[in-house]
RNA sequence: GACUCAGUAGCUCAGCUGGUAGAGCACAUCCCUUUUAAGGAUGGGGUCCUGGGUUCGAAUCCCAGCUGAGUCACCA
């Protein structure tokens, strides 16, 4: 048995006490719910008397009873409203125990309640809800945490993180703003949605279990498949699947797709995370930034009727265009070289003098990857999107038609943070093939993250791809930019969290104790007093100390036992240290 | 992976230089009987994260571990 504190005990007596007075804790009809609290709360007028019938159900919040009247608050999907409960009118009878005893004794919060009535505004001025008929939907076995709140200010919030991610049902219920940020996270995903459908794009599903993890530089998550007995990487990114639907005919091609990537976690990285990624054919990388700008302007107009978000202590503008900065400008800006035709060695010579550190397996990309990260990237708060990547690390890009050492490359830069990352899609297929090849020299290096070869990719890329541009953005962190969150966590149902350490450990059951000839009731007290098992209880070295513990529990608890003599205890002592097995 | 901080009642937290474990809310009982985080009174509730150590005595000091948060590193 699981041992229960005493507001479960409590709750759960008052659930037997429910059945024995002929009430259901858990109905399964259906109820026939017409209205939610903040409809009533928005459009409720005195004047027009309108909602005198309405029918809602939700969670009950709190109760403030007052005798033969009470109010309650009354949480439902959009939020709450205040009860009037009469007793004379939900006990029209003699009887008065629904009223005095199960709303007023039985009822919890937390318990599923459903209500019929009419609105009206009490004399303290607030739309409520007198009630007519109440009936239970479902019984709260746990105590919430209760969350107090006036004029704004919150009282003893429920904030202990990893509660609130471990038991996101429980955060839901309390911290309103939590949902909030999951429904602007939905909101985000339908207008993008709605925007590439209404360009005629296609939306696709492709694999998340895949022979080759390709189309990013990370380490995959590996598992085996049984029948086939082969290994199957979950998909670091679907890109060169979506490539191969472009090869076959779409025009435009849109997935929003899990990705996992077996890397740390922090505050912006989860092993599982969402990515939208689109793929365009006939375009090119500048157009992908027009479309990208609209887009996100268009999610910031969605969630918030503006185009300036707050994040943290900073404004966020989105409204289009954004400054497009060529990756050597960038860099020429904020640190004052130019990297123009530098060579490795030079490229070395300059992360030295920045302070930046380096290592012989860094090729010329990484290392203009290191000075960008180390010295611009976090310059770039309002949204900007940084050009023109040097060819060494962009694989699947194609070459800059003006200068073939670069990429035809964006990456949408807010807050310091890459948001959205695109290409002109490289189409050549002997450049691809080398390309890969480079990246497998770059393995041998030592960079475990270059990218694998992807032979079927290849061949797909050899019966020709139209020219096409493609874009990828992160989900969780557009979430997290537009939704003023500043970890992932918060944007995310779920998060990732190390296993829950056992609370219980593995008890001797009450019958192994009647085994040693100790007898039931005396097994219990035993273990109430942390002898959960046999083996603890052989380690007993004072029967004596044991005896007066035992008979002092069954005083303090009144429980009524004959109290065992003290060669008796020394007896199961000596029991519990036998094998019986 | 390194460092810093934290873990005490269902929730939020206090607990000094080591000496009987505290408050508010929640819960229970009673009183009141149209209230707005909190009407009044009384009461119950604890593996002080775990395991060692020091000590006559540890929530408190020391060591190790677990979990979480933060900073950095690694990494998109």
């Amino acid at each position: 048995m699981i041992s229960l504190s005493e507001q479960e005990i409590i709750r759960r007596n008052s659930l037997k006490r429910l059945r024995e007075l002929g009430i259901d804790p858990y109905p399964a009809a259906e109820y026939p719910v017409n209205v939610l609290a903040e409809e009533i709360k928005n459009n409720y007028k005195a004047d027009l008397n309108n909602y005198q019938e309405v029918c809602l159900a939700g969670r009950l919040m709190g109760q403030r009873i007052m005798g033969k009247a009470s109010f309650a608050e009354l949480q439902d999907s959009s939020g709450r409203i205040q009860l009037y409960v009469n007793r004379d009118e939900l006990c029209p009878g003699e009887d008065k125990t629904f009223y005095n005893e199960v709303f007023k004794k039985l009822l919890d919060i937390g318990d599923t309640i459903g209500v019929k009535g009419f609105v009206f505004i009490t004399q303290m001025g607030e739309i409520s809800v007198h009630v007519r008929e109440l009936v239970l939907l479902s019984k709260s076995l746990r105590p919430l945490p209760v969350v107090k709140e006036k004029d704004g200010v919150t009282y003893d919030a429920y904030t202990d993180m990893e509660q609130r991610y471990r038991m996101r049902y429980v955060d839901l219920i309390v911290n309103p703003h939590v949902k909030d940020t999951f429904v602007k996270r939905t909101r985000i995903i339908n207008t993008m949605r709605e925007m590439f459908n209404e360009n005629g794009y296609l939306e696709v599903e492709t694999p998340i279990l895949q022979p080759i993890p390709g189309g990013a530089a990370a380490r995959p998550f590996i598992t085996h498949h049984n029948t086939l007995d082969m290994p199957l990487y979950l998909r670091i990114a679907n890109e060169l699947y979506l490539k191969r639907l472009i090869v076959g005919g779409f025009d435009g091609v849109y997935e929003f797709a899990k990705d996992f990537r077996n890397e740390g976690m922090d505050r912006t990285h989860n092993p599982e995370f969402t990515v939208m990624e689109i793929y365009v054919a006939y375009k090119d990388y500048k157009w992908m930034m027009e479309f990208t700008e609209q887009m996100v302007e268009r999610v910031a107009l969605a969630l918030h009727g503006k185009t300036t978000v707050q994040l943290g202590d900073k404004v966020i503008d989105y409204k289009a265009p954004y400054p497009r900065v060529t990756m050597y400008e960038a860099i020429k800006t904020h640190t004052g070289y130019d990297i123009a035709g530098k060579s490795e060695t030079e490229l070395r010579e300059i992360c030295d003098k920045l302070g930046i550190e380096t290592d012989p397996s860094m090729g010329k990309g990484k290392l203009i990857d290191e000075i960008f990260g180390e010295k611009c990237e976090a310059h770039y708060v309002q949204p900007t999107f940084i050009i023109d990547y040097p060819v060494e690390m962009s694989p699947l890009t194609k070459k800059h038609r003006d200068n073939p050492g670069l990429t035809e490359r964006f990456e949408l830069m807010v807050n310091g943070k890459e948001l959205a990352n695109a290409y002109s899609e490289l189409n050549d297929p002997i450049d691809q093939r080398e390309r890969f090849e480079e990246q497998l020299r770059l393995s041998e290096k030592g960079d475990d993250e270059a990218m694998f070869i992807d032979q079927d990719f290849l061949r797909a890329l050899e019966y020709g791809m139209p020219p096409t541009s493609g874009m990828g953005i992160g989900i969780d962190r557009l979430t997290m930019f537009m939704t003023n969150n500043l970890s992932i966590q918060d944007v995310l149902f779920f998060p990732q969290m190390k296993p829950e350490p056992k609370r219980q450990e593995t008890e001797s059951s009450t019958e192994e104790f009647e085994a040693a000839g100790i007898p039931a009731g005396w097994a219990e007290v035993i273990k109430s007093i942390g002898y959960t098992t046999l083996g603890k209880l052989k380690e007993v070295d004072k029967h004596t100390k044991l005896h007066q513990d035992l008979c002092g529990y069954n005083k303090k608890n009144k429980l009524g036992l004959t109290n065992p003599l003290p060669d008796e205890v020394k007896s199961w002592i000596e029991a519990a240290g036998e094998d019986r097995s």
